[in-house]
DNA sequence: CTAAATTATCTCGATTTCAAAGTTATTATA
DNA sequence: TATAATAACTTTGAAATCGAGATAATTTAG
């Protein structure tokens, strides 16, 4: 029955929901716990992991509109955690750069993150993480959808 | 290696995050274009779905504080959608209950909104959603973590 | 029966996010 | 060049959410 399909995809986007607020309400206790809120945290490491960003790259890559990236941008550099930095060649462009007291930071509570991560995911065997993956990673990339 | 194992979870922790956030964004568009928001179709859908709530009982189900729940049912009440109903039994609750007008509302809306997340979901076959399934709803119960 | 503890809801203020409009710089067209 | 179109970023104001405290009702202990 065609009906049986669409009652699948309905429990699948439940329990996808369940899974992702479930797992982030811990994860964010711990970036909380920081003193940094969770966008402030993606951002961060963001930098830290990827380089230097344009602002409006930020906005593409943690689906944040372009008023918030400012904001918690604003926010991070008080902190000291990162700096902007006006690019040389186009004067409309500006790139966050984290300080290496970001990077500090980054390093300090990274280990622990990941940690917390890797508990909450040991609801799963190894194998069962891998076909999780590769499932979800199907779902990630909605390409000619509506 | 055990570095391994960790990074393996962060992956998943990433592509469940992905998948989530890119199937919402389109679940979301359907819903707001009805008028709601994501939290007001929620909680409508609950009452509808599962017939009258407590207050409270509201914000354990989907996951919002309670000073949340007073703001959304309000703006519930003032659309007409739902009415608080007193607690016979026990003057402290006040039971959140669906007008009929927001039972035609949800039967107007349900009938897309499930056909988008199955169009959302298509990238896997029925088999492969209920691996997903299963998958997800041990990651959805994070028993005794911390 | 009274006092204390608990429970349900609401109010209030702060935080976060977004959308829309504004500013400034660059690029394309004539 | 001008002029217009585009692009990057900021500002502003509103909406959503939360946490903490207030209010009111109920239950429990003594």
């Amino acid at each position: 029955m065609e009906n049986d399909a669409i009652a699948k995809s309905l429990k699948l986007y439940i329990v996808l929901s369940r899974a992702y607020k479930a797992i982030n309400e811990h994860v964010n206790k711990v970036i909380q716990a920081s003193g940094l809120n969770p966008t402030e945290f993606a951002v961060l490491e963001l930098l830290y992991h990827k380089g230097d960003q344009p602002m409006q790259q930020i906005g593409g890559k943690i689906l944040l509109a372009s008023g918030s990236i400012t904001y918690v941008v604003d926010k991070l550099e008080q902190k000291g955690l990162l700096i902007r930095v006006a690019c040389p060649s186009d004067r409309r462009v500006t790139y966050a750069q984290i300080t290496d007291e970001g990077k500090k930071f980054i390093q300090d509570i990274f280990p622990e993150h990941a940690a917390q991560i890797d508990r909450l995911m040991s609801s799963l065997t190894d194998s069962e993480k891998t076909e999780a993956i590769d499932l979800l990673k199907k779902l990630g990339l909605p390409a000619g959808k509506f």
